[in-house]
DNA sequence: AGTGTTGCTACATTTTATGTAGCTTTGACA
DNA sequence: TGTCAAAGCTACATAAAATGTAGCAACACT
């Protein structure tokens, strides 16, 4: 899938609102997933792997280049990272994870 | 594909996590984009297709049935509407948004 | 040389999403 | 009371993505 271009059309929005074009990113299998797991450290792909139980090495590679290209997560010397504004993002899933604890009480 | 029941396994946690099950649930095709845009105010199936833009109804429909079913939507007497839960989570979504803005200057 | 780990790629299969058509119901209006 | 438009879908064929399993090449260690 191409990486969502904000200002260019992308699933959501023929203009390319920037939201649209960060949510169809973020709402690609696993990659809300993987940026949560990689919150808890840098790690290799394999790692990641584990973290993220069920993903295949397909999808996880495809989203990894995403990721990265889209200036979210980064390769270091200790494998993937988040970047600093990957970070900023997980800071704003953070308050969401409160939020599902108290809608998980709906089921 | 079924609806991710937070204790039971899921995309991306076999344990079922609330945070994996609503990620996995908000990270399907358009389901971002549809509280977003309900947002603006309750309105019709047919009024929802346009304001997706490009969403197909078949997909659409999956969607409000799954997002109905999570208690994150409901049908009023003006259409499909955030539930307060929806609400709830909008405010969350709301921050990213801006924070997109500035992501969106990096390409 | 042999073994283990890492970071993938290949590829067949299964799942999802898309796009276009169009059916059924409801309600307004002449 | 006929008809016209809009709403809320469903059907179905096609295209696009994800999954799962295997395994290869590169490197480290012994």
């Amino acid at each position: 899938m191409a990486l969502p271009i904000p200002g260019k059309p992308v699933r959501g929005s023929k203009s390319g609102q920037p939201i649209m074009a960060l949510f169809d990113l973020l709402g690609r299998n696993w990659a809300m997933g993987i940026i949560w797991n990689l919150n808890e450290g840098s790690c290799t792909f394999r790692e990641l792997q584990n973290r993220c139980e069920t993903v295949s090495p397909t999808t996880l590679n495809v989203r990894l280049k995403e990721l990265t290209s889209a200036h979210i997560i980064e390769r270091t010397l200790d494998g993937y990272a988040l970047t600093p504004f990957g970070k900023e993002l997980f800071d704003l899933l953070l308050p969401i994870g409160k939020l599902a604890k108290g809608w998980s009480e709906k089921f």
